[in-house]
DNA sequence: CGATTCTTTGAAAACAGTCAATCTGTGTGG
DNA sequence: CCACACAGATTGACTGTTTTCAAAGAATCG
């Protein structure tokens, strides 16, 4: 893989040479098998990670054992348990690789340290959970007005490329319907 | 009513006495009537808003008219279209006063001007938004885990203030079930 | 009061969930 | 190359919940 995250860093903000080295210098690149964690419940989490390559999801489980998935996130997407990161709390919540994965890590306090001295990153970091908000508003809107059938069609708009890349089951389970419904109103109007 | 604002900035951040004034001095104070809006879906949002006394809703409409209620705010809570008031677009929410409602308003101008110029200000912030994330995720996780019934009872632990002040079929367009399925989960409650 | 606004109720229809079985494709080991 | 296991997807019959529609009871307010 080329540089995924210098190309990443470039397109989303006006970093200099300079700033794409210290903040790279922080990291730590690591490869995630598919099926590995890299947080389990019960844990604190420690990292911000980057995604170079590959796909994973972060999931909570519900009362009987069954997943419940709050979010998917592939190449140029960012996914931690903020929650626990921030507050040095265990985690309630799961991530795992669905595919091999290449990722870039740094903890919380590497970060403070960035946003300090690289002020184009700390604006990147506002306007990235800004961002995550206004999407998260919106699914919450999706999740109380539409119906299942459009909540998928909604996903497929949105995350076009999840599809044929993760199993139809997890996209139930993040829509918030069993596999069998959703299986049941795509045969409906095929797509 | 006392400088609630003021009593906000003291609790939630170390600002100097100088700095709120700063903060103040940028603020237009505004007295909204029970039922007057002060967001409309088409219109642009101009303001980031404080409730220092009272009690609002941000919704937008369904295909069939129907209110689906994003959140509630009352006094102490920060509320706007956030997307649209970043953007400059038009936004596709309402905003209305469910009370008679006092709130201090700012241009996102002015709060650009102010995190540059009062460093604990962005810092207060970043918090609010961080938080306000987890609180969206945890929405998210609720939405597609919890029964109505479950649902509800999360909103009563979550928002014990609301209950009484806001009428039983906004808390139904909240949950995103019809006011009759509120009530009746409502009534099957033996203990 | 009279007029909204809000809440409740009943009955039927639409919808999603459950349980159990089957079908499909994939990959592994013999 | 085949047999088998496995994960994923589908189907059917059934149950339970939620919506819809229609109506009628409270509560609130000018």
């Amino acid at each position: 893989m080329p540089d995924t995250f210098r190309r990443y860093l470039r397109e989303k903000g006006s970093f200099t040479d300079a700033q794409v080295d210290v903040i790279e210098s922080l990291a730590r690149a690591r490869m995630v098998k598919r099926k590995q964690f890299i947080l389990r419940a019960g844990e604190v989490c420690h990292y911000h990670t980057f995604i170079s390559n590959g796909c994973m999801k972060l999931y909570r489980l519900g009362e009987t054992g069954e997943e419940h998935i709050i979010k998917f996130a592939i190449e140029d997407w960012w996914i931690s348990d903020r929650q626990s990161l921030l507050s040095g709390e265990p985690s309630d919540s799961y991530i795992v690789a669905l595919e091999d994965t290449d990722v870039l890590q740094w903890t919380n306090a590497e970060f403070e340290r960035l946003f300090k001295e690289v002020p184009e990153f700390d604006a990147l970091f506002k306007r990235l959970i800004s961002k995550a908000l206004d999407a998260s508003q919106d699914r919450v809107f999706g999740n109380i007005s539409y119906t299942a059938e459009e909540k998928y069609r909604a996903f497929l708009e949105k995350y076009p490329g999840l599809m044929g890349r993760v199993p139809l089951h997890m996209i139930a389970a993040y829509l918030g319907v069993t596999r069998e419904t959703l299986t049941r109103l795509r045969g409906r109007r095929p797509a």
